[in-house]
DNA sequence: TGCAACGTACGATAAATGTCGTACCTTTAA
DNA sequence: TTAAAGGTACGACATTTATCGTACGTTGCA
């Protein structure tokens, strides 16, 4: 048995499945094939390897399906938003220690960020009150 | 060759290998030993396994080092901050299509971001004007 | 001076991840 | 009614990541 600092062991999402994670947040429950057509319109990827990774992802209990008809419709088991906490939660903890404003920090620091950004921010922040 | 959407082909620190540059950022210039000792007082590692992730950083170019004496000494190539920042750039641009305030939106909905933080983010932001 | 302690180098191996080929089932249209 | 198109299942396999054992070199001190 093994943990680490943050006591964080959630059935980890690889890259190759958030991929498909996103596609299904985006589009909604879908089929294997639309899955694949949507990955292939940024990179090239075997139908069967689409399929496969889904099939894991279904024992993983991160998706399940609908096998009533023959074309299974995959659909992820946790809402998008759940997800994502669930991952910057660990970003947060494993790089900044668990401070958001440090991460914050780095946000506004970042060239990228844009001066809209920083301003929807700060109307994100007045509104919190 | 592969890319993916973001164009982000960084020589990408594993986990194993951040572990070990957090060391290196918190306590500067150090020896194997040093780092797998640390190590260890978060889990049970073996020395030859810190050094062989830390012969590997250092042939992908994330550590140099100091060979000068028979213990060799470790050092991050690029600083703490630059690191950091082209991960959270990763991280932004692969679970919010690079939307900085979309991720702070998630990170202020977090039940475990303090209010004592979300205060520092906002006098953070008042001090950038 | 020789041995114990401590260091590096490096190959073996396990486990996780990612990709694909092939077998086989279902639907449909000629 | 059968063959082609389009599904799923599943095992094989390459690569990456992670861990460790073993060999061997260096240092210092009993």
């Amino acid at each position: 048995m093994k943990s680490n600092q943050t006591g964080n062991n959630l059935p980890e999402p690889t890259k190759a499945e958030l991929e498909i994670l996103q596609v299904l947040w985006e589009f909604g429950p879908s089929t294997v094939r639309f899955v694949n057509d949507k990955l292939n319109s940024q990179k090239e990827v075997n139908y069967t390897s689409t399929l496969k990774q889904m099939q894991i992802l279904t024992e993983k209990g991160i998706l399940k399906r609908d096998e009533s008809q023959m074309k299974h419709i995959y659909i992820p088991v946790e809402a998008e938003e759940k997800t994502k906490v669930q991952l910057l939660d660990r970003f947060v903890n494993t790089l900044y220690k668990g401070s958001a404003s440090q991460l914050m920090m780095q946000l506004l620091g970042n060239e990228k960020t844009s001066k809209q950004e920083i301003e929807e921010i700060k109307r994100l922040l007045d509104s919190m009150e």
